[in-house]
DNA sequence: CACGCACTTACACTACGTGCATGTTTGCAC
DNA sequence: GTGCAAACATGCACGTAGTGTAAGTGCGTG
């Protein structure tokens, strides 16, 4: 599509975030990130599921076939979108020290998510996926794509650890308790702020993440309904 | 729930499951079952993604065009299975009492799951789904949907009890959680025992399940190593 | 018996996802 | 620069999914 006239663009990579700034790897990326923004936006303007994918593609400038040699469904398409945000609190988690205790390190991952660079692509998917099974399937699938993720790397966290061996329950249960409390707080975050990204709201949410990591860490102990924050 | 006070239903119906055995609703239910096996043993024969809807049709003697009018796709076909095993726990969870903590009630409700009639097509799927993404989202969304129906079971026995208003964050955090940790159980069981279902294989499970769910209850205290018995 | 209703079936149609053959761009060596 | 090879985009064709519609068939009721 574009770059087809550049007289001279200057060999040197200037220095970016990709490692390989090859022509051929930069064009690709420009075009995967024009089919997830086509499609974000039909999904806007037409609602899931009102729209085909010869529409994005056209959307997007390309033939139909392209757009499956980058996504196997216009699911995957949008699925991307999640997939950015929890991969960021993946590389949080992997982060911190190895000896500070899991829930900690999840924690503090969570909170990191509390931003609006962040949030606000899942805000909007989440205020999309309110009306529409199809996509709330493939919210799951990212979710649990993210479990996963934790439970390697909680594994080999406890590799290098001097206490060695975790059982698999224990990682497999603590990783997707985890996960469904982290989950948990954003769907209340989201039913009671919507889409309003104010630092107020922000900061709700931020409350609520570490709230439900401090229900994990007291094992659910008393409901009440005393303590109001 | 407790209608069991009328000794002898005289006219209509005889003690069975259902309650209207007319024969057209008899017919019908014998028409889903035919789909439901035939599609569960061309999983067998044939493996996941290998079959077509007129497969399925073929095998069951009835037209492409019925089998929609039963089930959207073959994953809900499937996920019938999953759908009838996870309902068994949440009508074990509904007997609990309303005092009892949720907890507790769920790690009763769990046991009650580790029984050769439950687990056997639960352990057989489990082992199609292995090498099946196509499966595992379809167990995904029906572990979702238990988490939902587990949910709204909890709010409704909040509502009988005195304690009153449970907030949301506790309950949807809880309830992902116990799921979870349900589902984690499972999965160790399935990839210590595979689909043995001899009276031991089913007591790992029921300790897998009550581990868990100690896990879950004391806030995932001290990894350390084993506590063995 | 005859009518009405639930259910099944056949047909047609849109859209998805993939294999294949072909044209175009990019990277690399000469 | 020129030529080559690999990567990529595209068009075409095919099988399959899923749905609307209208006509046929079995079941319950008056």
């Amino acid at each position: 599509m574009s770059t087809s006239t550049s007289p001279s663009p200057p060999p040197p990579p200037p220095p970016e975030t990709a490692p390989s700034p090859t022509r051929r790897e930069l064009n690709k990326a420009a075009t995967r990130q024009a089919i997830s923004d086509s499609t974000l936006e039909l999904l806007r303007s037409k609602g899931p599921g009102k729209f085909t994918v010869e529409d994005i593609a056209e959307a997007a400038g390309i033939s139909r076939r392209t757009f499956f040699n980058y996504f196997s469904s216009t699911e995957t398409a949008i699925a991307s979108v999640t997939h950015g945000f929890l991969d960021t609190a993946l590389q949080q988690f992997r982060l911190r020290p190895a000896d500070e205790p899991i829930l900690e390190s999840a924690r503090a991952a969570l909170v990191e998510l509390a931003d609006p660079m962040s949030v606000a692509p899942m805000a909007e998917l989440f205020s999309l996926t309110q009306a529409s099974p199809l996509l709330a399937r493939s919210e799951l699938e990212a979710w649990d794509h993210c479990t996963e993720q934790i439970i390697a790397a909680a594994r080999e966290r406890a590799a290098h650890s001097p206490a060695g061996d975790m059982d698999e329950l224990y990682l497999r249960a603590l990783a997707g308790s985890v996960i469904s409390c982290g989950k948990a707080a954003m769907e209340v975050w989201f039913s009671r702020c919507g889409t309003d990204l104010s630092p107020k709201s922000l900061a709700i949410l931020r409350q609520l993440l570490i709230d439900s990591m401090g229900l994990l860490g007291s094992g659910f102990a008393a409901p009440h309904s005393s303590e109001r924050s």
